[in-house]
DNA sequence: TTCGATGCAAATAGTTTGCATTCTA
DNA sequence: TAGAATGCAAACTATTTGCATCGAA
């Protein structure tokens, strides 16, 4: 529900829910249907400037901010840093990396038998859009030397 | 591994290592060894203050890092708020409640197969100490009215 | 023409760091 | 007694908020 496709048929739904719609709130919408996946509320806001008159980063935050509430984006913490936006429709699982901070999408099928044992289980419905998954990617298996850890890294 | 199971074993692990145990490192240490789960730098500098002459937080902070260096404390970020530190011979997964913030404790085999897929398909070692998962308790799974979610509340 | 949206600056929370001092090994 | 650990205060990052102004409907 509340995962529309386009821009606009976000903006139509935004406006029939009470919500205005200004300038910088279409072209936010612009910069996360268009650009790739999982941005902070600081790189939104970079893309934002290009399009538009410099808009303040307060503003973004509250805009996302509007926009997970009316279910149109997710947001979730990878790693140590800033939170990271998606649209709702094409979340997906990630894996995080510990050592070199990779993120990996996964499909959200993967998740489906882990969800159903946790609902049995626990009575717990996880938000498969939300998952987000620490260890160590292909590249970075070998364990950190004691006591020398690699920092964490952004790539 | 560097998994010790008392306090004391874990001194003299640190000591081989070269780490030097003060008095306030052995206080942390009794109080991850005794308290409960899943606590803040802020919650665990209170504790080890009822037993020794104040620590500072900043203490506290670098003491924990020293301890995770040598795999003897996680530290996970559940919910937006302050990341928790557990033994990490006692880590275990945690579902985070989006809506009541509850954490439920959940036993590392839960996660066995999914675990087994990830290394299968994207080489990827999912660390099983680490996983939060996002999602809604029993207690709350009715959805959130649109535009108006209950806050994020600790519990 | 009203009330929601914005900008700006200041407040806040969590964590890290510089530096002089203290204490373990 | 060398070098690691500490305290304190200040820096820092991510985010939120108060308030006066602006603008969408």
């Amino acid at each position: 529900l509340n995962e529309a496709r386009t821009v606009e048929e976000t903006v139509t739904m935004l406006r029939q829910r009470g919500t205005r719609i200004t300038s910088a709130r279409r072209v936010l919408l612009g910069a996360l249907f268009d650009g790739p996946a999982h941005r902070t509320a600081e790189q939104l806001a970079a893309e934002v400037q290009k399009h538009a008159t410099a808009v303040s980063l307060s503003t973004i935050y509250r805009n996302l901010d509007e926009l997970e509430r009316h279910g149109v984006v997710v947001h979730s913490h990878l790693g140590h840093r800033a939170a990271t936006y998606d649209l709702a429709a094409s979340a997906q699982g990630h894996l995080v990396c510990e050592a070199c901070g990779a993120v990996i999408e996964v499909p959200n099928e993967v998740f489906r038998s882990l969800r159903y044992s946790l609902e049995a289980d626990f009575g717990f419905a996880a938000d498969p859009r939300h998952l987000a998954i620490a260890g160590r990617c292909a590249d970075c298996q070998t364990p950190p030397p004691p006591a020398a850890p690699p920092d964490l890294m952004e790539v």
